[in-house]
DNA sequence: GCCGTTTTCGGCCCGACTGTTTTCAGTCG
């Protein structure tokens, strides 16, 4: 039985939960917390890791977690984490996620209400029996009733990051606007760039943070304040989204933003980097003693640590910390360094726009080139192209050429994988494109061997120039397929092939840690919009955003070449 | 449970807000 990281992740968290539960040593449960997350966000399976000795010099991994691994590896089981199981009623584990419930309220549940689980606390909350208990006032008891009320509704559902933009930018700047605020910035995984955003985090900058954030109450799209003191508030946007907003002096702006930022893991690293060379660092700046030695801006706070500012981006604790040490952090690209798009379609499959006008909102966003990538003819894709409307389409994109001289229009197609591996077009058509993308649009069940295989066979086709998002996904509706994407790389790699970057907001695929694993392996990357019409060309800077988080350069990203360059590199796919 | 340019033991990031607290524990980010 295969385990992944998943597994061991999942395992190390609820070891946490559960030692949380029974009052075991902080410390102690952030260790299995801190592991469960770099096991996570390992760019590459842990079974290809191989043995014990390496996996503990994974960071927060020791002896004993490797052992742990290595035990589910071999067993499938961990008998720590079913001896804790017999000890803590499981169904207490998800009370931990209920607001206002932490480790010891719900020990206190379990031992005086006899508390196991969700339902039990409904029924207790229904009964009125809470009351009773010391450390649970009616305000506690409101607030679990109302979570309970809207647990379904709710959920955790995180957001993806160009949605939450349509809700971070006007908050933004709404609090720009309120009088005394200097400055106001989104913060958090908002400002990393993260694919999928859990809740708004904002940095006012102001020297009345009362009255900043008695306006905030005014803000017409704000459903209710859920906390708010004199420099920091919570609160829950009318669509559900959490929003935290935090006042800071202008002294204090750049330590603070830094802060607001994070990753957690990130932040902590940073700190005990300063702890080291007797510093203390908090939101409201780097101290040496009472001196403030940084805080006005994340500049001089990098600097007085000694290390090259860090793109919010790559703020994750993967390295990014020791790379600015050695000021040997990968220049990030931007959006001006792309000088087309590989994946766009239209009309002719299911895109929304003629070709004509696709290619003119693309010259209007100044793209000097633009790949037409129509869908194949195959299930699940209505009107998808045959080979002789796809012929059609070729010499309609030849006479277009004739009449541009300010963007070069690329013959291509998007041409399904199917579930054996064959191309749903033939080697005769594809001949003729200038770039073939392929991609896996039905069979997203398969196991991960077959899935593999399958995935491994299209690329062994003469004619395939990009493998486009390369997992799957869909947000919040369908997880990545199963698939050994080291193998992936590794056969692009040689072969050679690109991998797309796909920058719609629902798809964001593939990953970061898989962006950055495919960098690592030397396999070149295309950032599409796979714009269904002239709009979403606006798609690229998502793209460009994933791109980033996996530590990608301009040099690492095929469409940042001038067409006569892009051409050379897409000849060498073709056999 | 992890980790080490003071340390193989004794630390582990740090502060705001809430509630029930007459001085602080619990939760959260």
């Amino acid at each position: 039985m295969a385990v992944h990281n998943e597994d061991v992740a999942a395992a190390f968290d609820e070891m946490a939960d559960l030692l949380a539960i029974q009052g075991e040593n902080p410390f102690r449960i952030r260790a299995y917390r801190r592991a469960a997350q770099v096991v996570r966000t390992l760019p590459r399976d842990l079974a290809e890791l191989g043995d014990e000795r390496r996996l503990d010099e994974l960071p927060g991994i020791g002896a004993d977690l490797a052992g742990k691994i290595a035990e589910l590896r071999a067993t499938g089981r961990l008998r720590a984490l079913e001896t804790l199981r017999r000890r803590v009623p499981p169904g207490l584990r998800a009370l931990l996620s209920l607001p206002g419930l932490g480790p010891v309220r719900v020990r206190t549940l379990k031992a005086r209400l006899g508390i196991r689980c969700i339902e039990d606390l409904d029924r207790a909350l229904s009964a009125g029996r809470l009351g009773s208990l010391k450390g649970f006032g009616s305000g506690i008891e409101s607030r679990l009733r109302s979570a309970l009320a809207d647990k379904v509704a709710r959920g955790a559902q995180r957001m993806s990051w160009p949605i939450a933009a349509e809700y971070a930018e006007p908050l933004r700047a709404y609090l720009q606007s309120i009088p005394g605020v200097t400055r106001a910035e989104i913060a958090g995984s908002y400002r990393r760039g993260r694919d999928t955003v859990g809740d708004l985090d904002l940095l006012v900058s102001s020297r009345s943070g009362a009255s900043a954030i008695r306006a905030l109450r005014q803000y017409e799209d704000l459903r209710e304040l859920t906390a708010a003191g004199t420099t920091k508030a919570s609160g829950v946007l009318r669509n559900g989204l959490q929003v935290d907003v935090r006042v800071v002096a202008p002294q204090s702006f750049g330590t603070a933003l830094h802060y607001f930022t994070g990753s957690r893991d990130h932040n902590i690293h940073i700190r005990r980097r300063a702890q080291t060379r007797g510093c203390k660092l908090n939101e409201y700046g780097l101290f040496r003693g009472k001196r403030r030695v940084a805080g006005a801006t994340e500049e001089e706070l990098f600097a007085a640590l000694d290390l090259t500012w860090i793109p919010p981006e790559l703020r994750e604790d993967r390295g990014e910390i020791e790379a600015a040490e050695r000021h040997a952090l990968p220049e990030l690209i931007e959006r001006r360094d792309l000088q087309g798009d590989l994946h766009a379609h239209t009309d002719a499959s299911d895109g929304r726009e003629p070709l004509a006008k696709l290619v003119a909102a693309a010259r209007s966003r100044r793209l000097r080139y633009l790949a037409i990538t129509d869908h194949s003819k195959y299930l699940g894709v209505v009107g998808g192209l045959d080979a002789a409307r796809l012929a059609r389409q070729i010499d309609a994109i030849d006479a277009l050429n004739e009449k541009l001289s300010d963007l070069v229009v690329l013959k291509g197609a998007e041409v399904d994988i199917l579930e054996d591996g064959q191309l749903a077009l033939p080697d005769s058509i594809l001949r003729r494109l200038d770039v073939v993308v392929v991609s896996v649009h039905s069979q997203f069940g398969l196991s991960e061997a077959r899935q593999t295989t399958r995935v491994l066979r299209a690329l062994e086709r003469p004619c395939v120039s990009i493998l486009a998002h390369p997992t799957g996904r869909l947000l919040g509706e369908r997880p990545p397929y199963a698939i050994n994407f080291e193998r992936v790389l590794q056969a692009a790699r040689e072969r050679p092939c690109y991998l797309e970057i796909n920058g719609q907001p629902k798809r964001l695929d593939p990953e970061d840690v898989h962006v950055k694993s495919a960098r690592d392996h030397g396999v070149l990357l295309s950032i599409a919009s796979d714009a269904h019409s002239g709009a979403e060309f606006a798609f690229l800077d998502n793209g460009i955003r994933q791109a980033r988080r996996g530590w990608v350069t301009k040099e690492d990203v095929i469409n940042t070449r001038p067409v006569v360059e892009l051409r050379a590199l897409l000849r060498k796919t073709m056999r």
